[in-house]
This record gives structure tokens, sequence and C-alpha cells, in this order.
DNA sequence: GTCTATAATTTGATAGAC
DNA sequence: GTCTATCAAATTATAGAC
């Protein structure tokens, strides 16, 4: 856990909300990780809120990222949507987790209103990188959102059942065409 | 919102649940809601954990009474489908919420483990119920789960979206075979 | 069954010293 | 940047009167 406090703290906080939830996670917990205590946490992030946006907004860069990356290194769209699937495949072998705007999105409506906006952005870029650079044809649109909701569908089931061949599973129907 | 002031509180905690999480209802708010002080709440529900199992338990009970009544009115397995994917149509369009369970499953890490439980029963009853009921053959398991997974993603994607023509697109991308 | 009253804990947040 | 000290609010829960 290497960086600056600010990301210490980020890195953490994400993986609290990965686990339960925004409501699920404190500065308290947090601090007692890193080593200091909880008002310092409020010298890099004045507000609970401020640190949401932060760790959301961080994830949807990061993902855009990945996905920029994956449009310069394939070209074959088949090729895209193998490395597009291996990203959520990351997220829940390496950290056990939800993919955190999965996570944050079934808490939506009890979300601040700018951390909540964090989120969308985060759907809607994977779900028009999709529509884009893998998907074509009238119904684009459609096979974008039939694959994005798999795969945080199979992230959710391979969580609560602790079953992780259930990710595979799914995987296995995700095709181009 | 009939029923005695027992259904009447599970009506709300379930709803408060589906809306934020776990963590996100308390008594405080049931109790305004119903009209009564949160202490009366105990004497139904001793504690908060006793009122997740119960409203869990109910939703998965009902889900599996709803999955029963498909079966002896529909022989078709293309019907069988259909009607399996209005269930979860009425969780958004009626509720224009989450899948309880759904919503339960993403926070399971912290879930008191009855609860957990029950969430768990909700996922493994529905995945069974598919590969008898509807899909055959050697994949029956796995398309079962890509069924179940692209529901349970179509519902949170359509929620933090706020688009219920999301939900139709990846249930036009569901069928039989 | 519901009430009042209260306990014990946790939470996000602020002020000011160092 | 981090600390101590403190605050106001919310939370689950209990005891006992009615």
């Amino acid at each position: 856990m290497a960086g600056s406090t600010a990301e210490k703290i980020m890195d953490i906080a994400e993986s609290q909300v990965r686990a339960g939830g925004y409501n699920s996670f404190s500065f308290r917990e947090i601090s007692q990780e890193i080593g200091i205590k909880s008002a310092s946490i409020h010298y890099h992030f004045p507000t609970k809120t401020d640190l949401g946006v932060a760790i959301a907004s961080r994830y949807a860069t990061r993902f855009a990222e990945q996905l920029a990356l994956i449009v310069t290194t394939y070209p074959s769209v088949n090729a895209r949507l193998q490395a597009y699937v291996a990203l959520f495949r990351q997220a829940l072998l390496h950290d056990q987790k939800m993919c955190l705007c999965g996570q944050l999105a079934s808490e939506s409506d009890v979300l601040p209103e700018p951390i909540r906006l964090e989120t969308r952005r985060f759907f809607t870029l994977n779900l028009d990188w999709l529509a884009i650079e893998v998907f074509t044809g009238d119904d684009a649109k459609a096979r974008a959102a039939s694959v994005l909701a798999a795969l945080e569908g199979a992230l959710l089931m391979s969580k609560v059942l602790d079953q992780a061949d259930l990710f595979e599973q799914v995987v296995a129907g995700i095709a181009v065409r």
C-alpha cells in the first residue's frame, strides 16, 4: 500500500465500500487501518461526500483509461471484448469484491448527488464504449447493455454465493455475435 | 398498506433496504412512517437482525411460490422464461427498486450471518429452478446463471441510470435457446 | 402492544495546539 | 499534517409503566 496518505485513505475507503456499501465505511475504521486519527482524514477529505466522490471518480477514470488502452492494443472486436471481460474478472479474483460502481449503483437512491453522478458516469462510459468499439449494427446499444448487465450481475452472484466459477459460466455466454 | 403491524414494519423495512441497503434503514424511520415509536418495533422484532432475516426470508419464500405457480401455469419453457422475466420487471416498474436479495447480495460481506444465508437461499433456489424447469442439457446451469445475472444486472443499471428501457434491452437478449 | 425514559455506542465533523 | 478534545446527532437496544 504505497502512495501518499490521501491515496492510502482512498484505497481503504474503496475497499470498504466494495465490501459493504457506502454507509458501511467510516472514517474511524480507515484511520485505524492507516494508523492515524480520524480527525486527520478531514484534512485530506473535508467531508465523507468528498471522499466518496474521490474514489468513485478515480475508479471511473481508471476504467476509462483501461478501455482506451484496449482499443489501441486490440484491433479485433473479439479480442477487445475478451480484454473487457478480463477487467471485471480481475475485480472478482484480485479483490474478491464487487465492482465499486456496481456497489454504489445498488444504493444510488440514498447517495449524495455528486457521488451518484460519478457512478452514472461509469455506466454511461462503459455502455458508450461497448456500443462504439465492440458492437456494430442497430442493436449495438442493446448488446452493450446486455454485456454490462451480465458482468455486474455475475460479480453480484459470485460474491454472495462465493463461487468464482459462476462468473465464468456467465462469461462463457458472452460473445460479439 | 394493510395487514398487521408486523407486516407493516416488514413492508417499510423491505422498501428501505431495496432503496439504500441494509445499513441504510433504521427503526426510527420505520416507526415514524407507521406512526408508532421505535421502541415498539422491538416488540415485534427484538433485533435488527431479526427484522432483516424476516424480510429476506419472506422475499425468498414469496419468490419460490411464484416460481411454483409458473410451473403449474405454463407447460412451455418459453412461456415459463417469459413469466420469470416478468417477476423482475415488476420489481423494477412497480417498486422502481432493486430486487431485495440483489441488494442484500451486494453487501453480503457485512451482513449478519443469518441474513446472508437467506440471501443465498434466494439465489440458489432461482438457479436451481431455472436449471430444472426452463433449461435442459449440459449447459443448463450455465444458462441459468446467465439469465439471473443479466436480470440482476439489468435492475442495477436501470435503477442507477433511471432508464427502464435498459431493462427491456437486456431482456430482449434472453432466450431459452 | 405501545408508551416514556434512558443507556451505550458509533458516527461525521470542528476548533485549536503542535 | 497530525494530534487532542469535544460536539451534536443518530443508532440499536432495554426497563418498566400503562
